[in-house]
RNA sequence: GGCCCAUUCGUCUAGUGGUUAGGACGUAAGAUUUUCAUUCUUAAAACAGGAGUUCGAUUCUCCUAUGGGCUGCCA
């Protein structure tokens, strides 16, 4: 294999916010990178002014760094190949180009959208629906081939528009070697003659990804799927040019966890998961939900995109990032397309919430969910409620009672639960409660396993209306470990309150 | 239509020319827990189909089916 420095790049398009299948595919870049002591580099490919969305730059920059996909070189971030845009590089490709068309690898071509367009229509009429242009039409259109040169000469410095296509040499098999799929074989004839300058005086996507990858010295090209059929064709320029092309990995496709086809846009919303990183206004005022702003981890995230289409080929699935980078290979990334699936997705949450240490999710909480409690507080609050919480908030919203009394007691619950004997069984155990002087979960336990059994009682005879009046809610964390976070006087006004209002319904 | 890629439980996947085809999510049942959640145990659940190669194919080859991608002066 070569010998150079493994140099890998992310190359979206900012077209939009990048969906969970970019990141997954940056993902995999870094991690390869890091696993082999590479760079990570992110390249903005802009080629395309009509789809240019404001704002998309920047989105894909603050969510790679919200996933903790550091690249170090890019745009913002520097580095020697720069710049990382291909806005900013475009005087550097137009020679390339006429570099090929002097060498006879390209041409220049002078028909107009319209008369391509007019050209497939007939040729679905006569019933060939899969009219290119190759080395059989070309001959036919209006070309630096098919025309006389002192008619190009002419039409070029009249400056008619013109484009500059690739001259795909007739029934030649491509060949090259996928580092997930193994050996593909293309022969020419079914590609065609691509644009790679386009007459608004910018490159395709086609040309100006050959030429960056190759200036920037990238070594390993991994790329989704949908890049698989056009790798012949960047093939083909990189022996146009004499250069020696880098290896190719083509990813699975990310799928939709209903029905088929490949995860888009409106999925997300649509099904009740995001399918991008972070939330997305569109200039529309449209919300696209993210992953950050539902409260998802990024650890868990990244930890869920990794298993999408990887696995270490053992039965452990928590990963953290260095873990992963330590670990990753191409080489146990699977062929086949991977539906995604919502449940698993909570399920690395629920997994990598639970270890996040309690003081740390309490700083988290604060900074991020705007928590107001005291932070040795907030860390116990936590250390009760984690346990059962999918995402951050869950911990102030479920253990909101916590923080604050309750204001209400639900109807329905002393309906089913009180019965004749409950207000003095809580009345008792309230006195109970007030004798105690070591106020905590132990104790508190011990006493009131004396106190059922002297009333000779089953203890859900107590407990849930204890919980019921103190708290508000039918479930939480135990009781005793409850009643210590609280103390003794607040738990005492509290079941005072309780048997109060119930009294008050009972009426 | 053409070209290319793929196909193991519902989902993500492991795996091998001879295995009781393994794990995880989800589902169901049970245990633990005052409750809910957690945790634990158990269960149901898969090699797309057909040929061929072979003593033997889920594994190798071919065909078919299904799914997906591409087929733009988009990326």
């Amino acid at each position: 294999m070569s010998e150079k420095p493994v140099r890998v790049r992310f190359a979206p398009s900012p077209t939009g916010p990048l969906h969970i299948g970019g990141v997954r595919t940056a993902l995999y870049n870094y991690l390869f990178a890091k696993k082999n002591n590479g760079t990570f580099i992110i390249r903005i490919e802009d080629t395309d002014q009509t789809r240019f969305v404001p704002g998309a730059q920047d989105y894909i920059m603050d969510a790679l760094k919200w996933c903790g996909i550091n690249a170090t070189e890019g745009p913002g971030i520097g580095g020697e190949y720069g710049p990382y845009v291909q806005s900013e590089r475009n005087d550097m490709y137009r020679p390339y180009a006429e570099q090929l068309v002097a060498n006879d690898k390209a041409y220049y071509a002078f028909d107009t959208p319209e008369e391509l367009e007019e050209m497939r229509e007939k040729a679905k009429l006569m019933n060939m629906p899969n009219w290119q242009y190759n080395s059989v039409t070309r001959t036919s259109m209006k070309n630096s081939i098919s025309l006389p040169a002192d008619e190009v000469k002419r039409r070029i410095e009249n400056g008619d528009p013109y484009v500059i296509r690739i001259k795909m040499p007739r029934n030649v098999d491509v060949r090259f070697e996928d580092m997930i799929r193994g050996w593909v074989t293309v022969n020419t004839n079914n590609l065609d003659d691509k644009v790679l300058f386009k007459s608004d005086g910018i490159p395709t996507y086609h040309l100006a990804n050959i030429v960056d990858d190759h200036t920037m010295e990238i070594s390993h090209v991994i790329r989704g799927e949908e890049w698989l059929p056009s790798a012949p064709m960047h093939i083909m320029l990189y022996e146009a040019f004499g250069w020696e092309p880098p290896r190719f990995a083509h990813l699975p496709l990310l799928l939709r966890p209903d029905g088929n086809g490949k995860l888009s846009k409106r999925d997300g919303d649509r099904l009740g998961f995001p399918v991008f990183p972070c939330d997305w206004v569109t200039a529309e005022g449209e919300l696209y939900s993210g992953y950050r702003e539902k409260g998802y981890l990024p650890q868990a995230f990244i930890n869920m995109l990794a298993f999408l289409g990887w696995n270490p080929g053992t039965t452990q699935e928590i990963f953290s990032m260095e873990e992963l980078e330590a670990i990753f290979t191409l080489e146990r990334v699977s062929k086949g397309g991977a539906k995604f699936d919502p449940d698993k997705t909570k399920w690395f949450q629920h997994q990598h919430l639970k270890a996040v240490p309690d003081a740390e999710l309490a700083d988290l909480l604060i900074a991020q969910y705007d928590a107001k409690v005291d932070k040795s507080r907030l860390t116990q609050i936590v250390h009760l409620m984690k346990e059962r919480a999918t995402f951050p908030q869950d911990i102030l919203i479920e253990g909101a009672y916590l923080m604050e009394r309750p204001t209400s007691i639900d109807a329905q619950s002393i309906e089913k639960k009180w019965k004749d004997d409950s207000n003095d069984l809580l009345t008792g155990w309230l006195a109970q409660l007030e004798a105690i002087v070591d106020f905590t979960a132990p104790t508190i336990e011990s006493v009131f396993k004396a106190y059922i059994a002297e009333k000779n009682v089953g203890i859900g005879a107590v407990m849930f209306l204890f919980r019921l009046l103190v708290t508000g809610q039918g479930a939480g964390p135990s009781m005793f470990e409850i009643s210590e976070f609280l103390g003794k006087q607040e738990v005492i006004d509290r079941l005072n309150w309780g048997l109060a209002t119930v009294a008050e319904m009972k009426k």
